[in-house]
DNA sequence: TGAAGATAAATGCAATTGCATGAACATGTC
DNA sequence: GACATGTTCATGCAATTGCATTTATCTTCA
């Protein structure tokens, strides 16, 4: 049997679960009282506006935001639905596809940003400083 | 508007989301492939394995664990229906009840400590010092 | 007392997720 | 070329979640 975490990395581990996800249930909840989607349209509008030509296929899109293979395929037939985003066929692999941001989908990430971003400076800018952030920064990406 | 945050604090935060998710997906993930049921079930089997006679009222439980009302509900169906849990009347209030952690409940927490315990100790315990462990610990609870 | 409002818990229904599989195409090997 | 294997993406189905509402009981206060 593996070796027993110590107080410190359980209380660490418990913090860590715990307080991210009130934060997270704070920040969907602002966006969904703003009207916005869900945060997870968020990301993948935010990953395709970055990518050359505002174009991905689904599978980078899925390594980027670690989801499962289904749920990248479920949100961009969703984000497609609503128009966000559109299907174009993949010239180099008959298998696979690209998945294109439109300028709606563009629009609404710009948009989403401003509430977004005000949840993020108020539930977390607000409690840390700037080096405390860093710090912080630096401890998660160590567990990465 | 609010101000926008710095990028020390979108990093941090985006890194909390991220790096939280990947790990609690481990984690998941190690219990799953133990044989055991998700974390959700642990939690409830914690706290009320720690309560006053093994036993919580719903809603003591609910915000204990964070959860919705509904959520509480479901998952004492489920731990009840697995014969992990009872529902008990309550004699001072005949609206709510008391759920009593049962013997086989008790048992299943701790076998899944083991599990569990592993796990945290090698997704989280192998990467950070004690020492660093209890500044995340506080970096964190600055943000609860 | 009794009516109005608050609280505890369950549940119907729609939306979402997870899992397993399927269909279409690609690649490597002989 | 043809078969075996791997990759990409979609989807049927069951389980779970979220939301709104219901039921039952408690509390308050006139």
């Amino acid at each position: 049997m593996t070796r027993k975490p110590s107080q410190e990395i359980t209380a660490a581990w418990a913090n860590l679960v715990r307080v991210q996800q009130g934060l997270l249930a704070a920040v969907e909840q602002d966006l969904k009282q703003a009207g916005f989607p869900p945060l997870s349209w968020y990301d993948a509008l935010l990953e395709l506006s970055r990518a050359e030509h505002g174009m991905l296929r689904p599978v980078e899109l899925e390594k980027h935001m670690l989801l499962p293979q289904y749920s990248t395929s479920r949100l961009v037939d969703r984000l497609t639905e609503a128009g966000l985003a559109e299907r174009m066929t993949c010239p180099i692999d008959g298998r696979g596809q690209y998945v294109a941001i439109t300028q709606a989908g563009r629009n609404l990430q710009k948009k989403m940003w401003d509430t977004y971003s005000g949840a993020i400076e108020r539930h977390v800018g607000a409690k840390l400083s700037n080096k405390d952030a860093a710090q912080l920064c630096d401890l998660l990406g160590r567990l990465a």
